[in-house]
DNA sequence: TATGAATGAGCGTTCATTCAT
DNA sequence: AATGAATGAACGCTCATTCAT
């Protein structure tokens, strides 16, 4: 019997693309060094990934989910809704700051040419958890009646530039300033 | 004599490189491509810029200028800070819509590698009447007394997250939807 | 398991590429026919040198101990002084008519810029053995107390130049002239 | 009547030439700041000289006959000929130190691609002269008779490589060794 | 003659991918 | 499945030369 794809390897692989990604972002990331950081020879990263292309849509899905799985953790059908959003918001603007890069790969790669039409479809999936929680505060009149997908652009929007922005400043936003963008966020879609 | 510099070329490369890097991503622009889209030599495209990145920077802040000039000229002493405001909103919003490749290139790159910090500082001092109308409208406490980077940020992530979905899904938002994404950032911000 | 590094191709590159540097000169050394001539793609090139300063430099040291190490196989500790020093000195000249295209690759760029610091520092080390040998027969009074440097280069430069006029002349010098030269720089050196 | 071409900026271009040469090397010698330097257009450059390699060899054979025209400026018929070797020979070791780029361009390209074949032979022919001399001497037996054109390469060889070390060294000998230098050389070829 | 903007062939080098082991 | 040496297409950029003025 010959070995299997070894699902560590897969890991080892994705852990260390990210690694590379976000130290020196995509321009720099050469599949040499991705093989090197998993300790793999070369040759052993295109047998779990057909080329570079298929290795970042695999590491975008993963990420994408990893990320909406991690915000989902806050959730509790015990709460109400101000209380679920707010841990939501909080939990994504905390794992933006937490790991800017991450998030701006996610982002900055989504609407990207570097997606494939099918990557892009199955992350728009993902998504939809947060577009049911949105509609049920809206069957409920707790928020404007917009539509669920721009109400979601704009709550995102608004928390990846303010992220972008200390990042790119090298500093922390103080917990007020936190709240601060949260109340704009929130006061801008409640009813 | 001999034949003069003409201006008239910047503008050909910067139209060509923008339309190719909006095409296929940075990673795709080959100056040979843009030359030739440009309808020049590769050298020529080396008279007039240093290297790739130098035309990368240049174009930045070309853009971003012409942006926040276009928006500007909706400017009217006259107007009061929330006709102002609107009109600016609506500027930013129609400006994106126009052009999302200008607009989502701008953003794009605005905080990324490619941008020297000279590119970065130059391009914050550009959005400096901006944040003279916020702080004015501050001190009469007709917004929140957040910071004003703060608080541009949000209004704009907002504005291009939405505009990127819309170019994404290759459709138009309706006037209401506009409105609708108006008043979300206005709510958000007002006193 | 997967193909070894081959020590053997590395002769082949040096042997490519002094051919060509001695056939066209530096200038019109192309890298792309180093790897054509040693039978290799170009990237394999890159693999065993880091960039064409590094094949030269190594190229250079390669050759120049080459040189030494055969002109030290005619030492033999029992020969007076003057019978080594007249093997040496036939020796440099008999490998300088044998292989001008070496010799005249070595003393070109001895000092050229093309060098690094380290490369000069190195190839000075070499010719160590050279140097000891003239002073001790300094310290037995055979020959002028001069730095031994210095004699070294007369003797050398003697050498090479008139090596370079008969290369130039595509004649074959006779015996009886090389017996000349032999003489006045034995006669320039002799106590 | 149109003006004719202007010996002035021959002479300015040579000057540029050799400057720039002497600065950096034959290896950073571009068209364009050979121009700059010469206070010229490029385009001025290539109506004085045809290309790159015809104004390489029209300023080798200019320094070459101004190097034996300086040496020979040293010549008085009533000299011995110990005086005028003397004299030649101090003339030939100071200038290659004062100016070794420029000894090292004339010697270093005498035999290189860089130089046609035209102008290989008026270079031999410049240095008739000094064979003359070394003719007469050897008629009146005060040197050794061997080929006049290889004494003068001994001689020669002697001397760059030297001056070449000293150069390498970024030191200048000291009255006593060059003086040395002339007693090996003398040595070598006295009768 | 003089100018210098424009040209584009051609170079050094990189790096995703292949394939012999 | 795993390895990593080998490959070569393709890129950014240079610079000698041309040519419209």
């Amino acid at each position: 019997m010959t070995r299997v794809k070894d699902d560590n390897k897969i890991a080892r692989i994705f852990a260390a693309t990210l690694e590379l990604v976000l130290k020196n972002g995509y321009l720099e990331l050469r599949m040499a060094d991705v093989a090197k950081q998993a300790h793999l020879a070369i040759g052993t990263l295109y047998i779990y990934f057909k080329d570079k292309e298929d290795l970042i849509n695999q590491l975008f899905i993963h990420l994408k989910s990893e990320k909406v799985s991690l915000m989902m953790q806050t959730y509790s059908a015990h709460d109400s809704f101000y209380i679920t959003f707010k841990k939501l918001w909080f939990a994504y603007f905390g794992l933006s700051m937490q790991y800017p890069h991450k998030m701006l790969f996610i982002e900055q790669y989504v609407y990207s040419v570097l997606l494939r039409d099918d990557t892009k479809s199955r992350s728009e999936a993902l998504i939809e958890p947060l577009l049911s929680i949105l509609e049920n505060a809206q069957k409920e009149h707790l928020i404007k009646d917009y539509s669920p997908q721009i109400i979601l652009r704009h709550i995102m929007g608004s928390v990846l530039e303010v992220v972008k922005y200390f990042h790119a400043q090298k500093t922390q936003p103080s917990q007020n300033v936190i709240n601060q963008c949260f109340e704009m966020t929130w006061n801008g879609i409640r009813q």
